[in-house]
DNA sequence: GCATTAATTGAGTATCTCTTCAACCGATGA
DNA sequence: TCATCGGTTGAAGAGATACTCAATTAATGC
């Protein structure tokens, strides 16, 4: 039996009183359910979409075309972030894979618009955020 | 006038059909508002709480945690993530950093248990991620 | 067609982040 | 009081990330 397991064994025998394997398994089995209740597929997702939030730029760009409420040009998300332009796009991009913005070329020029789970996530964090 | 300001100057009377200095400086100032709604340190905060969840192993444990509804034992814990003991309680102290989790000694035990701060954003993001 | 403009892409690099190892602290029990 | 056990801390290395620069694409206008 590994040593985190033993560990697991004797706490156990503290909280219960007493402690058989049987005992470790099913506790073991009940921590398995917790961690597995998402899909592994779903937790990529989030993970992914908290990546792309956990970012001064990103984070910013994403505020920035929420409180918008509509399409900015990137010409305009220029003024908000200091990065270079092209730091600017690979930001936009990773906010579209995440799936927080949406890209739309008009003419020559390219608009951003944030999509309902930005608008989603944004809200509750400045909520959970500001309450205590 | 910096090279990106004159683009959006460009952008504007390309939108407007005209625009003079004066439109640009208030699109300018309007960019800026959107930008500074929150203050610095909420989004320092907001940026603190992203980053503490943007990792597997922290964000297994969070989302385990709140599922568990209680708290739960380091030595439990252990089974659900796949780091050395050392890397636990590293993720467990940036959770407890980020005010998603709060740890209390009972005994020779640690128990952790998720903060309503960590129970709004995991529900939200599991919401706001499965439907489309 | 050719030049210009808006924006993106890819390569390279500096920086940050995650994890482990080893040493350590505090509580328990012999 | 000393050894053991649960857990934490700090340092250090491997790896990931976020920039910038240079080259490129796509659209517009001459």
């Amino acid at each position: 039996m590994a040593e985190a397991t033993e560990r697991l064994q004797r706490y156990l025998e503290d909280e219960l009183g007493e402690c058989r394997d049987e005992d470790v398994e099913q506790r073991l089995d009940e921590l398995g359910t917790l961690e597995a209740a998402l899909g592994p597929a779903q937790v990529d997702d989030e993970l992914g979409v908290l990546s792309a939030l956990a970012n001064e730029t990103r984070y910013t760009l994403a505020r920035v075309l929420v409180a918008a409420g509509e399409e900015l040009c990137v010409c305009e998300l220029n003024a908000v972030v200091d990065v270079s332009e092209s730091g600017l796009s690979h930001a936009l991009s990773a906010l579209v894979d995440a799936g927080l913005a949406t890209g739309r070329k008009d003419g020559r020029w390219k608009k951003y618009r944030a999509t309902n789970r930005a608008i989603t996530l944004v809200t509750v964090l400045d909520g959970s955020v500001s309450d205590e």
